[in-house]
DNA sequence: TATTGTTATACTCTATAACTATA
DNA sequence: TATAGTTATAGAGTATAACAATA
């Protein structure tokens, strides 16, 4: 059936792109992990740890060995809170930035080279197709979250 | 541009399809690898620990302790090689067969649900997009391979 | 001498819990 | 008393290297 055609492509879209990035980032010294954090430090500008464990949804100390990791290659660096001094800022050092402006831009290449063999109504229909599969895919995930977290509803 | 837009979508179905697949698995006591272990066996019979190394792209030192799991959480069992001694084969118990067969059964349910939204034909230009991005895709990665491993030729 | 699998060892990623300094 | 971060500890997952049994 072309449905679970659809979906082996898209299983084999998972395993290339993730592959692809691990691999390109271990080049850099990075991990996912790391390159999130980078990537929100970049986004939101300097950020106190605690905040940056929400976001990436892991613990606390998880977020100390980033930042221990990140540090010590020279991505990023700690600052002093300038109103609560329990707290520290990580903020980017210039080779992290210079690093998450490369990552824009190798994406945006990467997006083009993906799509230079369809014309640009064949890459519209494949938008929408993507949104509405990502559509469904979103509510099953819920789903399975609410169903695992709580219970009978 | 929308090339950017369909790759931020492919990066969502990248990332959804492995915390749910991640989430489903762990559930029932797997990881991706195991599950990835079981699933060759399921297709090719009773498998020399050797060849599902090479299968799996891990070392066999990795297999050993997959196959222990698997063992003890009986989905799969070693058995004797008819032929050489050095050599042992993992099969699948019922458990694990019925395990892998009820897999294959969700994936079905899973792939219909994700395309309930579309008719015949814009799943089957979806299917043709994503064709076309995935032949791009796979060479990406081979280039990237290369690059890495052959140097400069 | 080459191959299969295992024992020994180590490194990375991630988590929980106890503790320190500050609010 | 609550919050931010760190020290201590632990458990997966994965790798390499040395070794045993067999080919």
């Amino acid at each position: 059936m072309t449905a679970e055609a659809v979906f082996d492509q898209m299983l084999e879209v998972t395993l290339l792109l993730q592959t692809d990035m691990t691999r390109s980032l271990s080049a850099l010294g990075l991990t996912g992990m790391k390159t999130h954090l980078l990537w929100e430090v970049h986004q939101n500008g300097p950020c106190p740890q605690q905040r940056l464990a929400q976001a990436l949804g892991v613990s606390p100390r998880h977020v100390t060995g980033l930042v221990d990791a990140l540090g010590c290659d020279g991505f990023a660096r700690r600052l002093p809170h300038p109103h609560d001094r329990r707290a520290v800022l990580v903020e980017l050092t210039d080779k992290g930035t210079a690093t998450m402006t490369q990552m824009q831009e190798q994406r945006s290449r990467d997006a083009a080279a993906l799509v230079a063999d369809l014309d640009a109504r064949r890459v519209e229909q494949l938008r929408q197709g993507l949104d509405a599969v990502l559509t469904r895919l979103r509510e099953l995930v819920a789903d399975a979250d609410s169903g695992d977290a709580g219970g009978v509803r």
